[in-house]
DNA sequence: TTTCTAACA
DNA sequence: TGTTAGTA
């Protein structure tokens, strides 16, 4: 299929299908013309190219990730013995991320809280 | 009409 | 990512 039909079976846009292969993510064939084709297989990988992202990994790690991962329907299961090893590594990095997150927080709880009465009405 | 590339908002 | 221009 071309990528009109990707857009209608993936929901994703034109744009992000190229961006997608750009990264090494997708690599559809091309017809004479230069139209892009993708096969259902591609659909999938759509897929799991959007759990992985919104589980927050960088493309490059998904780029590795994919050729791990099997699709069981309800969810992807990871293949490699290197995969999960991975996968804890970005579950520690998000863990870092939030943490530090938390403490600017609370930093700019407390210059919010010394501020004075008439300034504080947000 | 659909898709492509490249570049700008 | 969206959008746009000029094509094949």
């Amino acid at each position: 299929m071309r990528i009109g039909e990707m857009v209608r079976r993936t929901g994703v846009s034109e744009r992000l299908l190229r961006y997608y292969e750009e990264q090494g993510l997708l690599a559809p064939e091309r017809l004479p013309s230069g139209y892009r084709v993708y096969t259902e297989t591609d659909v999938e990988t759509v897929r799991h190219i959007r759990i992985l992202l919104s589980a927050g990994l960088p493309t490059a790690k998904i780029r590795h990730m994919l050729a791990c991962v099997r699709d069981d329907g309800p969810g992807l299961v990871p293949l490699c013995p290197t995969t999960v090893a991975d996968l804890q590594r970005e579950r520690e990095r998000i863990a870092r991320t939030i943490r530090d997150l938390e403490t600017s927080q609370t930093l700019l709880d407390e210059v919010i809280a010394r501020a004075p009465e008439p300034a504080r009405s947000n």
